[in-house]
DNA sequence: CTAAAGATCCCTGTTTTCAGGGATATTCAT
DNA sequence: ATGAATATCCCTGAAAACAGGGATCTTTAG
């Protein structure tokens, strides 16, 4: 009995790759192949009853992405596992998909026999994470120890992001209707909180944290 | 006579994806892939006199990028062509490519069609470009014509970059062995250049090139 | 060759930031 | 009810940034 695939990813092209690498082994069955999300849960909700055994998956889609595709396969069937097979290293969407329970995840310059070996791992009941994304998972929860708790009042993030928006602190003084010494208490705070130098540490943090366009 | 191709690309799956894409048309003979373009750089090194038809690449790779493969390339021979499949749409880049004469470019969400009408007609001597990627670099250049030629010179953006890193003035001097007086005046510059307003409005523009970590 | 652009340095002021102290009132959870 | 966190305000002095001038030399493009 073979097992039954599905794969999404919106890069063409490595759909084509992934493809060709499974047929090459002759374990695999591929159900589907799509380049985004929503058409797979929609193939879920026709066949409620179709064996799937895995969805191979990308994280950046348009339409519906890999964490939200991710979440409607595991609500509606945990025996569906899912893999994902992505270029991201961004530590906090690591650490997202791992706490939204995917079984498996793969860079993809990765090679070959590693994707086949994460498929049969996973396949057979075990959880498979490339030493690269385990490594950066680690390093994650460990820095995060460290700054642990850098939290920002609301009026911080108003200060900061009119700080970013490169309002000096009088003209933030006036927009929040504070005293300029208000604000530059804040600017103080801010500096010692986020470990940073100067106003441009303060922007680099305002734009990390999406307070202000970039 | 079949033509000789060379393929760089750092996702090893997405590779594989070309290679069997172009294994299963028999004009193609691959010479060499690779997940950089230093080993290319290495390879057309070693092999000054090979017939290279076609070299395929990515943008995004260690250690030497496509653009700097682009350039090393075209100097060595233009009879060498060079197409180049990303995933990037960012403006900047593809015009940085079209200037550096690249004869194509292909999004890795495109068909298998589109690349395959692409390495022909680049084959033939002609260019090819999405109509994705024709339409971003038109829409750049019309809007850029509003905001009129920011260039920033290499020092210019030495020092930028350095702002934006949060050192301050003197820092950057001691950096690059230049007096106070110099990092001041180029500041200065670049105040007026960007149209910003202060270090955040510096270091927002930083980010946004890329110059700086964020 | 000449003009423009780039890289370097300097000056004088003013404004702003930054570091280091404090103060008081309110809210909120234990 | 008490103490911690938050929001607000104040002060001083030093350092840095910012504005608006110039100057000189080299490299580059027409």
């Amino acid at each position: 009995m073979k097992y039954n695939l599905i794969i999404a990813d919106d890069h063409k092209m490595f759909l084509d790759g992934l493809l060709s690498i499974l047929n090459s082994e002759n374990d695999y069955n591929i159900l589907l192949t799509a380049k985004n999300g929503k058409h797979i849960a929609k193939y879920l909700e026709i066949n409620p009853d179709e064996k799937i055994d895995l969805i191979i998956t990308d994280i950046t889609m348009p339409e519906m992405d890999g964490i939200a595709l991710n979440k409607i396969v595991k609500k509606r069937s945990s025996n569906i596992k899912t893999l994902v097979v992505s270029m991201h290293n961004n530590p906090d969407m690591i650490d997202n998909l791992i706490e939204h329970d995917v079984d498996g995840y793969v860079p993809k310059n990765a090679e070959k026999e590693e994707l086949l070996k994460a498929i049969q791992t996973i396949l057979s009941g075990e959880k498979y994470f490339s030493r690269e994304i385990k490594d950066i998972y680690m390093e994650n929860k460990f820095s995060k120890k460290k700054d642990e708790e850098i939290k920002l009042t609301q009026r911080e993030i108003d200060v900061i992001t009119l700080i970013a928006q490169e309002f000096t602190t009088q003209e933030i003084a006036d927009k929040l209707f504070l005293s300029k010494h208000t604000i530059e208490s804040y600017r103080k705070n801010l500096i010692a909180k986020l470990n940073v130098r100067n106003l441009a540490g303060l922007t680099k943090y305002a734009i990390k944290m999406n307070y202000v366009e970039h």
